[in-house]
DNA sequence: GTGGGGAAAACGTCTGACGTTTAGCGTCCG
DNA sequence: CGGACGCTAAACGTCAGACGTTTTCCCCAC
């Protein structure tokens, strides 16, 4: 909300209800669109009809629509090609892009009084330990492959998910759950806690343990020992929660 | 993704990188000023030069000025107001609005075979008892009777969350645990649910079962039996989850 | 057959103008 | 003296038109 106005003479009522008389056209035709969209009357491919065209069956002026198709843009549900053959495309659904924006809107209000690192470090206290036990009962071959390599995988000092193909050990275990919910919920809390972390004083004797414990995970996932999976899990986080409490909270 | 270009003749080596030659101008705009904002160097509150200064100051027309503004106040970065002393503001955080979002986000993704109904019941499994627990363990009296009052509230049956403060019995247990990020989580999750949920035939019948759960967790709660609390919602939710599963699924 | 050079479609950007909303202030009348 | 009315100015909202840029496709020359 911007700023109250300096509560001028008059006694405002009881809450400042600040309405907004007209949307404008701009908000209308998105929310029009996204509607549209999201009723599924304009499938994931789609194309739409030119800027132009479209400010005409509206009845607005090409900036005009112009204007909605990037407040849509920024919300991930269509996107915008140039040239020939170019046009706007209504979008697949990305859950890469939404871990994304949950992540980049989670690092806003963690910097507010709300919501507090100890906050995140008690919900994956809670998810991934559960994970771990989803995971050591369900997951298939290949699957124990990816979370063996995510827990053996070099890790890089400097920057972390560096190479190509390399995974986070927690993310992986979250996506072995099978559970895309799962991912959605864990993966933007760890990659909020990572940045916060970042260059923060660790030692490599520290990151060994990590590892080791990681490689212990991995393997109770692979023999099926849901319990021990998630007890390990648990351990773990509780040892990290530890780091990040030393280190990471106010860096 | 836009739709392939149907495998035109020559056969696409690996996959059909569609690179991004130049950003737009819009594009850097918007993420410089978003840059700035998440770095802090533009706190709450603060007013924007207006469109045209913004406009100079990037080198760019007063239209591409306002195309980035507009992605902006579509992530909920900024607002903004019209009128003198109207202009753009920087938003405060608000997690509502993250909620929101996310839910959106999910009511998306629910739709494709990625993310079932059964992922997000799931979910919630894990997440409510252990929920109820904490909220057992913490809340203090005012949380409690909000708890009390949100098992107690009649139900609307046309309109849920019809009267003005009466919130959901879920989302005030997940606000009760006083810790934000579990709310975040959960109450998308439910958002999706009861949207899909609405006006599937369910009797009158079941909903007084489901509202006496509540009554018993909510005592529970009140009196701080978190083991009891935790069970009573694990049961409440594994109920709820048959009520899904023979209604709601493809509603 | 193959390579290169238009041509066309669509988005990207600019310019300038005018409408609309809203807070604030001055004036006028009671 | 005080309050209501109405004007003003700042900023956003919208429009119209023009031109640049990107990218694909196709035709033509070699």
């Amino acid at each position: 909300m911007p700023p109250q106005p300096p509560a001028s003479g008059t006694s405002a009522p009881v809450a400042h209800l600040r309405v907004q008389r007209v949307r404008p056209a701009y908000r209308q035709v998105a929310d029009e669109l996204r509607t549209q969209i999201l009723a599924g009357a304009l499938p994931a491919g789609t194309r739409l009809p030119n800027e132009a065209e479209l400010g005409r069956a509206f009845g607005v002026s090409r900036s005009t629509a112009r204007e909605a198709l990037r407040v849509l843009s920024s919300q991930h549900l269509v996107e915008t090609l140039r040239g020939v053959q170019g046009g706007t495309f209504v979008s697949e659904p990305d859950p890469a892009r939404v871990v994304e924006d949950v992540g980049s809107a989670l690092g806003v209000l963690v910097m507010t009084p709300r919501l507090h690192v100890s906050d995140l470090l008690e919900a994956r206290l809670l998810l991934e330990p559960a994970a771990a036990r989803l995971a050591a009962q369900r997951a298939d071959a290949e699957t124990v492959e990816a979370v063996r390599a995510a827990a053996a995988a070099p890790r890089d000092d400097r920057d972390p998910s560096g190479f190509v193909g390399h995974l986070d050990f927690h993310t992986t275990l979250l996506m072995a759950t099978g559970n895309l919910m799962l991912t959605l919920m864990g993966q933007p809390v760890n990659d909020v806690l990572r940045t916060r972390l970042r260059r923060a004083g660790v030692e490599a004797r520290e990151w060994d343990k990590v590892d080791a414990c990681h490689r212990e995970i991995a393997e109770h996932i692979a023999e099926g020992r849901a319990g021990e999976a998630e007890e390990a899990m648990r351990d773990h986080i509780v040892e990290l929660r530890r780091l990040y409490e030393r280190d990471g909270f106010w860096a």
